[in-house]
DNA sequence: GCCAACGTTGGC
DNA sequence: GCCAACGTTGGC
């Protein structure tokens, strides 16, 4: 029995070069790998199949929202912790108590027009000073969005 | 490539 | 528990 009925909403940012919403879009579904920061691990924790995702690419000639995706599994160990030969390796997690989790992610669709980060800090008075990604400093890489802000940022043009 | 911001590590 | 050093993120 799930103790929570309504969809919720999160914002994963991805490197294009490492991966992008085009990859997505042909894989269908991709284990999201190498998240090793608690707080983005805890949402991940909290995330039910078929919350919705925006898609954003980071360190990208325009970093921005590129596409939409959804929450394809619950959280389960990510396997590259354990991969000695993995950029994602963590020789201090232990296999009887994982440190690292992941959910798989679904694509869904690409804008046609990407919300660009440009677009979104212009809109901060509508998203909130709550809206991690535009506060100052921030680094998460996954992080929450409330469902007023998903409609803000998805009826942008 | 630079660098501000911030998380983590480790010495004490 | 403090905090300096270091590493990473990510916009520019």
């Amino acid at each position: 029995m799930s103790t929570r009925t309504s969809k919720r909403y999160w914002l994963m940012k991805s490197e294009p070069e490492d991966f992008s919403i085009d990859d997505l879009a042909r894989v269908g579904v991709e284990p999201w790998t190498g998240v090793r920061n608690y707080q983005a691990r805890n949402f991940m924790r909290s995330m039910k199949i078929g919350d919705g995702v925006l898609f954003y690419h980071s360190n990208a000639d325009v970093p921005g929202v590129y596409g939409i995706a959804e929450v394809a599994s619950a959280a389960y160990p990510d396997p590259t912790q354990f991969e000695r030969k993995s950029k994602y390796f963590d020789e201090k997690s232990k296999r009887e108590e994982p440190r690292w989790d992941l959910v798989d992610v679904r694509y869904v669709r690409t804008l046609e027009r990407a919300i660009t980060l440009d677009a979104i800090r212009a809109q901060a008075d509508a998203l909130g000073e709550d809206f991690a990604l535009i506060r100052k400093g921030n680094r998460l890489s996954v992080l929450p969005v409330t469902a007023a802000q998903w409609k803000v940022l998805l009826s942008m043009k």
